[in-house]
DNA sequence: CGTTAGTTTGAGAGGACTCAAAGTCTGTGG
DNA sequence: CCACAGACTTTGAGTCCTCTCAAACTAACG
């Protein structure tokens, strides 16, 4: 898949780009292909590389107190940054990993500061992407608030269907907030909250 | 307080706006003032409006079987939305309340569209105004995901100094996710996670 | 100064956790 | 193509944190 036609796709699942605008950032981006379960990004590392799922799966996560938890999944056609690291230019505690074969792009933030200031196309696309991880993360709000692990187990399988298919349950346990214990109990029961 | 010192407030405090954006913004803007507990937006309510705190302090919440929750507070020189209503243009689970006897600004989507349009350095302003958005919400999961209510209290704490001084403590008993006895308890032993 | 909103305290129940061990699946090398 | 190793999941037993229900207390407001 060459450079142009994947600006096309971000182009129209988001907002659409002026042809100037798509090919300076076609020429600014790098196409990367990594295998199941390599490290694209180090705790610690100072990142300030965003990436873009072309196919394939990543997660995003941490450790706390030696406990691996997972933060952020995405799937082909969405994006995933070590998020301090890429909007506050401060070394990231997250690791991001490949869970699948996967293909993805690569744009370094200084190259979307860049394209934000010449393109307000291209900074329109960047806010609306920011708008659509924002909401993601207020629904995820809504589900740790308050509700069990078996409703919140429900509501990440709704929010990504098949997800327990992709990844690793005790990832989605970590996700949601649960202990993998709990969750391996949760789905052996017939579905009642 | 006049809306150019107010436009002029919003534009150091986040990005710098070019003047003829300045006087655009500052003529679609409505203030308004009102007093302790009045309610800005009610659930249910097609809400398209946005809404920066001059001065005071509101809290957007919901209902989940009956229960008050809160979901979001804001302070002087902070923005408030049914974040839904408003990204979405649905209408909103959210309730919008002044805690405080407040002055506010008013702004409807639609102008912000309309800004946005005409105006990169606007696009660029609400932007910003959704990445600290992101970012907040970012610590809020980090906060809420593994962490015991003792914990959750004592971060809440760090992020908004203070808070257990002007917001009632059950509605950041609901905010941190844990029940507003759980917090009393909390509270009353010294400070030990 | 009574009424309502908000907070504290108590007792008991239960969901989710921890620690532990046994299964199951998957991929690689012989 | 089978067997073993490592990764992942399930099951069990016991504990504890936080919840629920209930009632008393305190502060704020008209």
């Amino acid at each position: 898949m060459d450079k142009v036609s994947i600006v096309n796709q971000i182009s129209e699942a988001y907002t659409s780009l002026s042809k100037p605008c798509k090919e300076a950032l076609a020429a600014k981006i790098a196409v990367v292909s990594v295998g199941k379960g390599e490290v694209l990004v180090r705790q610690g590392q100072y990142t300030d590389k965003i990436f873009y799922l072309i196919a394939g799966a990543a997660r995003a996560y941490y450790l706390k107190d030696g406990k691996d938890i997972s933060d952020w999944f995405a799937f082909e056609g969405e994006f995933i940054s070590a998020i301090n690291g890429f909007f506050l230019g401060i070394p990231s505690p997250h690791y991001i990993e490949s869970l699948e074969e996967s293909t993805y792009l690569q744009l370094s933030r200084a190259d979307v500061d860049t394209l934000s200031d010449k393109y307000h196309d291209f900074e329109r696309l960047s806010k609306v992407i920011v708008i659509q991880t924002m909401l993601k993360q207020q629904q995820r709000i809504a589900s740790l608030q308050f509700h069990s692990a078996a409703e919140k187990y429900h509501n990440i399988l709704a929010a990504i269907p098949n997800i327990d298919q992709r990844v690793p349950l005790m990832h989605i346990a970590s996700y949601i907030g649960i202990t993998l214990e709990t969750l391996s109990r949760i789905r052996s029961q017939p579905r009642r909250n």
